[in-house]
DNA sequence: TACATTACTTTGAAATTCAAACAAAGTAGG
DNA sequence: CCTACTTTGTTTGAATTTCAAAGTAATGTA
């Protein structure tokens, strides 16, 4: 396995430019970095508890509160009382946070496109089941 | 193309895990996430100016003043004058610097190790080609 | 030479984060 | 039931991090 090496360095390196991509992309509209991120988190995968959100977003619990807190003030998201378990809280998009999602969500479609525009069909396609594949593996 | 959203979402999933790797292993030593991440980028890259440094890691040139300032004081970087224009200062790694670096380095390459073992080689070497060609569209 | 630009540092205020202490709700064993 | 323990989210206060703006020194330019 010669190339293991070529194939981490190409992975980091990929990670990297997606991190910059990432914050190039945020500092032009008017909302942190840590608020897409939640954003995207919760557009993704739906509503979620608060501990879930933090433990997503690696920070601790006291953390996400207050940033739940900047987010419900900022018209990102809210807050609703869980069905079953009332010490739980799930945290929710609003309109204009689901609004920023599908924004973010194109910027993201437009670059894939850009990024994969020098493979063929048949590259992306093993692109594809390689991601797939690797993501299960994590 | 209808499976460009499935590309955009699996990368999208692939760049998020990779983000919760790298913060949990951070976690276990005792270095800062930003620290590693600028011992990484220098051990990959080299020596760097302040501001390239800055720029790498997207944050404001007296962030980066101070951030070294605390690298140096942690014994994981050194400033060395730059060799043609005075202005500028060179970071580069310390001894421990880099040995952070390759440690770190090393978990990289056992996770990417761990995350193909699900691919033949035929894929392994497809997929190092789709990363390369993508890296050059960025 | 004079003027603008670049690279880095310093500073002071604002934002972010964490650990620890707390309250409320769930769980398990007797 | 009851007691003890765990889980979930919030609050608090201190420490850290960040930025924008102002300052300094070196370089480029006209």
């Amino acid at each position: 396995m010669p190339h293991l090496d070529q194939l981490n360095h190409a992975i980091i390196e990929f990670y990297e430019k997606l991190s910059s991509w990432e914050h190039s992309v945020v500092k032009e509209i008017g909302v942190t970095l840590a608020h897409v991120h939640a954003v995207e988190l919760l557009g993704i995968h739906g509503a979620m508890r608060m501990k879930e959100l933090a433990m997503k977003m690696s920070v601790t619990t006291g953390t996400m509160t207050v940033q739940v807190d900047n987010m419900v003030k900022a018209d990102l998201v809210r807050r609703r009382p869980h069905d079953t378990d009332r010490r739980s809280i799930l945290v929710e998009l609003t309109e204009k946070g689901q609004q920023i999602y599908q924004n973010h969500d194109a910027l993201h479609h437009d670059l894939t496109q850009q990024i994969t525009s020098g493979l063929d069909t048949t590259q992306q396609q093993a692109l594809l089941n390689c991601l797939i594949q690797m993501n299960r593996e994590f």
